[in-house]
DNA sequence: ATATTGGACTTTACACTGTCAAGAAAAAGA
DNA sequence: TCTTTTTCTTGACAGTGTAAAGTCCAATAT
């Protein structure tokens, strides 16, 4: 990238480049590559310039973390689409979306949920967080209910497809990939008892 | 910790000093402030000194993971031996073990679970996690291995407990604590199908 | 049109990190 | 006692985040 060939100070937005360099960088080199100072570099602008639009490397990552929780909730949704339209098997599909996400995005699925050199109480990233949960939710909502309490579904279906990821990312299952993604998970997923009989 | 009063030089120790040292700084700062510098100052030592014990900072952390590991090994064991004889109740006991673990020593369950700058082979540390998985795979081995392939269930319960330790770390659930311990989880766990009906 | 103000960076510097190379010092062996 | 090996120290280097000061440009005010 040439580095201010018009002589104006940057292209305009560079907030919104180093956000694109940053995401760049994750993807090549993982949530340990990610730096301030190779943001900056790749953006074409000095070390210290990201200073000066986020409040340091924490503030830089809560801006990225904002576009992966929406990739996030973009993969969440096309779960559900693709599944049938029963409910058991949208809440399925959610989770099919949310292991897509946390394999072939694993350095973004880190950046969300390791907290380390985070603002604590960004709003912006705060709220793309809860709408990314907002659609767990939903999928969740849809289940019966009367016959069990919600959030009780909710941590249950999330625990379970989170500690999945986990167990993928710590290589103890296979993540699986195309149409042979989850065939594991076909079996585990049944475990939970989400429908309403036996409760 | 006075510096080499003896002229020797060392106490002898200083591999188990500079675990100890490390283990020390984990609880008091967390995973971000274990430093190399920082052991071997706590050891009375000089910043380089761990270099000849330990492969860098990896084989550092390795070194103490293996005693995270066996802490966690026992908590699990003793969640078993604390719960009641009945076979579900025995897993439910191993996962109080697991998340007594993830919350009161939530520095240690970073360190064991998040694999950044961590030795990819280390056998000592690839022993004792198995050690530990032993106990949850014995666990659920326990219960019905002929109705369910023995992983599915394995996997279910560790994916569970996994991820629920991972909603009270990102502040999702509460973590509760002493007699209050696990009164969502008590809700939560009962989900999981692990007895042999409708299988 | 000129002056001023403010924003967008750059430059410089500092403390801290892990790692490497060379050397000293203690321990062990011959 | 002499040699060798292990243990640890010293010094240096590249890389990190951050803070302060300075530079340059654009917009605004006079």
């Amino acid at each position: 990238m040439i580095r201010k060939p018009d002589g104006k100070q940057h292209h305009g937005n560079l907030k919104e480049a180093l956000v694109l360099a940053g995401l760049q960088i994750l993807e090549e080199d993982g949530l340990a590559g990610l730096t301030l100072r190779k943001c900056a570099a790749r953006a074409g602008v000095s070390h210290a310039a990201p200073a000066h639009h986020f409040d340091g490397i924490a503030g830089l990552k809560s801006a990225i973390s904002v576009r992966a929780y929406e990739l996030f909730e973009d993969l969440m949704r096309q779960g559900i689409e693709n599944a049938g339209p029963d409910k058991v098997d949208q809440i399925k599909g959610m989770c099919t979306g949310y292991l897509k996400f946390a394999t072939e995005h694993a350095p973004l699925f880190n950046l969300i949920f390791v907290h380390r050199d985070t603002l604590p109480n960004d709003p912006d990233r705060e709220r793309a967080a809860l709408s990314a949960r907002q659609v767990l939710i939903d999928a969740c909502a849809a289940l019966s209910p009367e016959a069990r309490r919600l959030d009780i579904t909710e941590i249950a279906v999330w625990s379970l497809v989170h500690g999945y990821a986990k167990l993928i990312e710590i290589g103890r299952v296979e993540p699986g990939s195309g149409d042979a993604r989850d065939v594991l998970f076909d079996e585990v997923f049944p475990m939970l008892l989400l429908d309403d009989r036996n409760v």
